[in-house]
RNA sequence: GCGAGAAUAGCUCAGUUGGUAGAGCACAACCUUGCCAAGGUUGGGGUCGCGGGUUCGAAUCCCGUUUCUCGCUCCA
């Protein structure tokens, strides 16, 4: 089967067991925003945890925060994302090529400049050392012609750019005759404005409300509580602060399910380090978080790293942890080396001195910061993936028959046990119920005593429940149970008594954290 | 964003040159069976994605729009 089949499959299979639904799907949809259904909710949470615990649990120097999604705006600013994330883009008809409109306008003043120095340079080389630029700038028609051309653009392309007037950008484009370096043509769409960024208004609506962001990350919100954490905290380099939270981007294309959503999760952990230090610790982060994935038990050949050659303003080193998604390698993690930009940045626009006296070397630093950021919906993603199975197998009637199964790590699996009857009367029921009553404070379980016990199996298969216990006229006799393994189909008997220890045995994260730890 | 394709019941689909919508599975109730899906009876569920137009009449033809899929592009 193709891989995009088995993507297709995937996405339906998500949608009918109550894992991921398409957002307001009874009015059309929204593209690109989703929500978790009964069980994906489950598994989310689970994913969460699994994350939270191998961070705050296992590193002691590892604390946690939940920062507001409103921040105030200057923190944009200071992140480089106002500048970054607000670009006008336009596009030609006929390369289908995406340009940003100032910087098609700039390359034109550029080219200007450029004439203005030919003309320069040739009247240097003719006159020698009697030369004079100045002069020479304020006579020469050529350069002089250059230069109002220069001066009327740079004035109009200013004034365009301070009104946000997309309309006279693209005007200047076509008066310009800019022309589209790949297709040669001035065959230009309209000039939109881009804002990767989502923005609302805090405040009053009738004057002086103040516009304010939606996140469209959430590692800001830990940098500006560093002083906060640190200091609360009794906190001493090396240090890290981890947060799960809601982020927003106004992606121009979002496709792919939940792999690219307008709303989504991140989870991320950022690492306060003295400055030098910073490049150990990025390898160190690295390793742990690779392991933090291959505990799951998908395949260690199903991830790789992928090195950064081209580094962000920030960086000074990046790797992502890729994992193979039935449409190929996709990042899931991105773990990067943001040296002190960050901080930095928050110091100067807002004055606070924020510097880490460090008692060792007895001086003052701005703590160099490795950032490990995972996609939560993008992990939900790669679970799923990983754990979708077709199987082959024969029925009763000696048939050939397909059974899908979701093989979930037990730890991660939104259901953990169901409680069966075998049959609907004789007591069985109520049997069961007791044994759920006893169960329910320490695991998610299901009651099922509709349809035949192979079909009532079958659907706990394909939301991915590890364990059914089915209650028979044995049990009644002897207080033991079966227990039906979801990967094997095999199954154990044992006492009622002793259910609740094997469950828990399987489903603890002690064993991956182990796994990391090693 | 561009190009191509798709949208009919919860799911998979049928629906003739335009004549007021069907099947299987699923779901609910009851009966029966009882360890790996598909026994019986009965029932609920669709203004055919949405909005216009053509027509006596539109699921069907035309236009627009929304969502999805694929490719390109973009983002990191």
């Amino acid at each position: 089967m193709a891989q995009e089949d088995v993507f297709k499959k995937l996405v339906a299979h998500c949608k009918e067991y109550g894992y991921v639904f398409q957002s307001s799907e009874i009015y059309d949809g929204l593209s690109a925003v989703y929500d978790y259904g009964q069980n994906g909710v489950e598994l989310k949470n689970n994913i969460k945890k699994y994350w939270w615990d191998s961070m705050v649990l296992l590193h002691e120097n590892v604390v946690g925060i939940d920062s507001a999604i409103f921040m105030h705006p200057t923190i944009w600013k200071a992140s480089g994302h106002v500048d970054a994330f607000n670009d006008p883009l336009i596009d030609n008809k006929d390369s289908k090529k995406r340009y940003r409109a100032d910087v098609l306008i700039e390359e034109q003043l550029a080219k200007y400049e450029e004439k203005i120095n030919k003309e320069i340079e040739k009247a240097r080389k003719r006159f020698g050392e009697e030369f004079e630029e100045m002069q020479f700038r304020e006579t020469n028609p050529r350069v002089l012609e250059n230069q109002k051309k220069w001066d009327q653009l740079h004035e109009r392309f200013s004034k365009a750019l301070n009104d946000g007037d997309l309309e006279e950008l693209r005007q200047i484009i076509i008066d310009e005759e800019i022309v589209c370096p790949v297709s040669g043509t001035r065959n230009w769409t309209e000039v939109r404005q881009f804002n990767l960024m989502f923005s609302t208004e805090m405040g009053s609506t009738a004057d002086g409300a103040l516009k304010v962001f939606l996140r469209p990350e959430t590692a800001q919100g830990i940098f500006v509580n560093y002083l906060n954490v640190q200091k609360t905290g009794r906190m001493k380099i090396p240090f890290g602060i981890a947060q799960i939270g809601k982020a927003f981007r106004n992606e121009i294309v979002a496709r792919q399910f939940i792999f690219r959503m307008r709303e989504f999760e991140q989870m991320e952990m950022q690492f306060f380090v003295k400055p030098g230090t910073e490049l150990e610790w990025f390898e160190e982060w690295r390793s742990i978080r690779m392991s933090w994935h291959q505990a799951l038990g998908f395949g260690a050949e199903n991830y790789r790293f992928h090195v950064h050659e081209k580094l962000a303003h920030y960086a000074n080193a990046a790797v992502d942890i890729e994992y193979k998604f039935p449409f190929g390698f996709k990042e899931v993690e991105g773990i990067h080396s943001r040296t002190d930009f960050d901080l930095s940045q928050h110091q100067k626009y807002s004055g606070k001195k924020i510097s880490y006296y460090d008692p060792e070397l007895g001086e003052s630093y701005v703590p160099y910061v490795i950032e490990t950021s995972i996609g939560l919906d993008r992990m939900f993603l790669q679970v799923i993936s990983a754990s979708y199975c077709e199987e082959e197998v024969e029925t009763a009637s000696g048939e050939k028959d397909t059974r899908v199964v979701m093989k979930l790590p037990p730890v991660l699996a939104p259901v953990k046990l169901a409680v069966l009857p075998l049959v609907k009367k004789d007591g069985l029921p109520e049997k069961a119920r007791e044994i759920i009553d006893d169960l329910k404070f320490d695991f998610n379980c299901q009651y099922d005593e509709k349809d035949s016990i192979g079909k009532r199996y079958r659907r706990m298969d394909a939301i991915g429940t590890p364990f059914c216990v089915t209650v028979d006229h044995q049990t009644l006799e002897d207080q033991t149970v079966t227990i039906r393994y979801r990967d094997t189909m095999e199954q154990d008997r044992v006492p009622i008594a002793e259910v609740k220890g094997i469950i828990a045995s399987q489903i603890s994260f002690k064993s991956l954290f182990e796994k990391i730890l090693k």
